[in-house]
DNA sequence: GCATTAACACGTA
DNA sequence: TACGTGTTAATGC
């Protein structure tokens, strides 16, 4: 269980912050756990915070009127997203569930648009996000409709792995094949399968609990 | 053909 | 014991 200032200190941006930043932040976040399967936000409801995997891993996505789930991207351990929504200041155009328990920080919409008004630092961070998000959606929409599923599984591994967008993760990510699954929309089996040949392909070696990446630039354009 | 569910054995925390 | 993994067989689109 991580207190409050491990939180803080697992998130990159929170080290542009000043000593009398810092304080505001430690005083006005809050932290909740998740449960396996819990939710994080909802889809419509107003966005009145930024949010933060401490601990976890969760998936973003919305729900067609047909009740068809598509997912966006997963958000491991270190992650933070919905500033799109913080900056709009309108209703959450998705949901996100826990994939697994998780340790989910909050921190309030003023105190965002705050840091984001007087650090520049922190705007820059911001910045940077965005762009390699914007990137990650071209990647999707480029991808999605010619790839099979063997390449939506190394798509979604490399967006995983990230650096840029997650940089505590290293090489190794803590997923299980289920988990995978429950991303990018296949069965259990399906996702093993296709681990295998990334694996025989020397993109990636799979282990008990999780993946390690040994080649991220080929597994990104990966195509099978 | 391709993916899904169900079922089983195996290894590890 | 509980869970994740590797594998196979039957079923559906």
């Amino acid at each position: 269980m991580p207190t409050l200032q491990q939180a803080i200190a697992s998130s990159r941006w929170a080290q542009t912050l000043t000593p009398a930043e810092q304080r505001r932040v430690e005083n006005e976040i809050s932290l909740r756990s998740v449960p396996k399967g819990g939710s994080v936000c909802r889809e419509g409801e107003p966005a009145t915070h930024w949010i933060g995997v401490v601990d976890g891993l969760i998936k973003v996505a919305t729900v067609s009127p047909e009740g068809k789930p598509a997912t966006f991207s997963g958000v491991p351990t270190g992650g933070w997203f919905g500033e799109g929504s913080l900056l709009r200041d309108g209703p959450r155009h998705y949901e996100a569930i826990a994939l697994r328990a998780s340790e989910i920080a909050y921190l309030p919409r003023a105190v965002f648009l705050w840091l984001l008004d007087n650090n520049p630092r922190f705007a820059r961070f911001l910045l940077v996000q965005l762009n390699e998000r914007l990137g990650q959606a071209m990647a999707i929409i480029e991808h999605q409709r010619l790839l099979g599923s063997d390449g939506r599984v190394a798509q979604c591994l490399a967006s995983l792995f990230n650096p840029i967008l997650y940089p505590g993760s290293g090489a190794n990510l803590e997923i299980s094949q289920e988990e995978i699954g429950l991303l990018v929309g296949l069965s259990r089996q399906r996702v093993n399968q296709a681990l295998r040949l990334l694996q025989n392909h020397k993109l990636l070696r799979t282990e008990n609990l999780g993946v390690t990446i040994l080649d991220l630039e080929q597994l990104r354009s990966f195509e099978g």
